[in-house]
DNA sequence: CAATCATATTTATTATGATAATTATTCGAT
DNA sequence: ATCGAATAATTATCATAATAAATATGATTG
């Protein structure tokens, strides 16, 4: 009996499934707009709450972005990289990441990321770079300003990662940074080294001279050395895990929930447990 | 007024990152059960479209599934990595992405995966990868055949991958396999040629004597040597982007859509095109 | 007593309609 | 012409009920 759409059970995942294949078949692409609501629910012959659910999915995919008002509705958007890199850091949440194997990894990437994009490196990424170097070569000026420039550093090799063709690499390697920034972020209070943010300058310098000279062999070399310096400075100063979903908001927690009062929540200063109910216990039923 | 919780702006939203903090913090890990739909309504004091619009979210995002009946319910999962490399395709799906960037990534990842990978093979290990080469060893019988040796061909490195100690590496050369195992499935009717397949196996057979003998040097050297032969092979054979979205079934296209009837949807076996009211036209409106 | 089928119960999903919130547009006043 | 308020269009949220799915429970039968 169930048995006309036996693919995905669930109505609404089918309803994401077939706009996905509008995508793929060209019918819609980024900056088009899906039919409104009322419309999808003629067009699927689905319920509301069916539709809202798909849209929802859709939504958290990236693959559309909803507005509201008039002339609002789900607009087919190309996926951004923020939102797979949230995707992303979901995964590695609940597996055991560190420095030492981020740092690994672009040991191996970043030379070749560098080198590959030195054809396609125009003044204007020079700019950009020479730009960012100028950030970080002052002496810092209080902690806040040395985190500044290290997420500044880290952007460096983000402007490199955009001059670089190849989709796959700069994904990855932005992903890396990214990591590393929120790593950055999260060690508010770690004791930073003023060594470190000189020996980047410095590298970092010699890397944009390789730049302008179009010698990708030697960026390559340099990078690789860069990397390694870093490593090497990051290990010695903390080692700790970077384990954090991403959240919209980075503040901190602002809901306490009241479990049973059914009004709206207000805001907390203090703690934000509002632990659900254990697995396996049982609540009292409520009453119909 | 509406400042209590200016964060997103969406309550549904704001009670997905919650129950993030919930995980954040420890309070709720893979295997434990949020609270039922109901009690999810009192403690959120949301309504149910709502809670179940949050609950969408967060399944899509790999972080709990859904069970139907009773002691159903949400659990927390571990994000899988099936669910991760479906969003980072959908990513992929809007960029350029062809085999030689995925083999230039290859090139610089692989060798040290399996170099990594040495210390942690175990005898398990070594029979897994015995039997994968032996499938893949005996001449194709069909092209069929063929492209299930060639699914099994990756299928060697994605073991070696499990023996990796770091998982962003593993998730990387993970992914990119399942990419090309995909382009792989795409590309059926293209001429596979014979001879890349007796390749690998040379080479995998290589690869495992140096794993026997715990040689990380050569065993890199090797699979370094392995990519660059692959890669030719297949740059000769076809230079096609891949794109495509992950979809949960791989078939063709069952529903076809009735636009007005609020019928439910019915098989269709010619075609799937039901293309979405094109952006800027007007529809009749619906009766009420 | 064991196995199997029917039934009840709990939960998930779908359906529908109403109300609130949000925003582009229009119209009016300065 | 510019600014601002009223308006209209549309999504977001709320509320409630009906339907479907899944499992446990108990009756029935071999």
């Amino acid at each position: 009996m169930r048995e006309t759409t036996s693919r995905s059970r669930k109505v609404g995942d089918q309803m994401v499934e077939q706009i996905k294949r509008w995508i793929i078949a060209g019918h819609v692409k980024p900056g088009d707009r899906l039919p409104k609501e009322a419309e999808l629910l003629d067009i699927f012959g689905l319920s509301k709450g069916t539709v809202r659910e798909a849209l929802k999915s859709l939504e958290v995919q990236g693959l559309v972005t909803m507005r509201t008002g008039p002339d609002g509705g789900a607009t087919i958007a190309a996926v951004p990289f923020d939102r797979t890199f949230q995707l992303l850091q979901n995964f590695f949440f609940f597996r055991e990441v560190d420095l030492a194997q981020i740092y690994e990894l672009r040991r191996l990437l970043e030379p070749e990321l560098v080198a590959g994009a030195v054809p396609h490196i125009t003044e204007e990424t020079l700019r950009l770079l020479e730009a960012s170097i100028d950030f970080c070569a002052p002496a810092a000026q209080g902690p806040a300003h040395a985190l500044d420039q290290r997420a500044e550093d880290l952007h460096f090799h983000d402007i490199l990662a955009e001059a670089n063709p190849n989709e796959v690499l700069r994904f990855m390697c932005q992903a890396l940074n990214e990591m590393l920034v929120r790593s950055v972020r999260l060690a508010r209070g770690v004791q930073h080294d003023a060594a470190f943010g000189r020996a980047n300058v410095v590298a970092h310098r010699k890397i944009l001279e390789a730049l302008r000279e179009r010698d990708a062999t030697r960026a390559r070399a340099l990078m690789l050395e860069h990397i390694i310096e870093a490593e090497d400075y990051v290990k010695r100063l903390r080692g700790e895990y970077l384990r954090s979903l991403v959240l919209e908001s980075d503040g901190p927690p602002t809901i306490a929930l009241t479990p049973a009062g059914r009004q709206k929540a207000k805001t907390a200063t203090e703690a934000d447990d509002a632990p659900p109910a254990p697995s396996g216990t049982r609540r009292k039923p409520r009453p119909t």
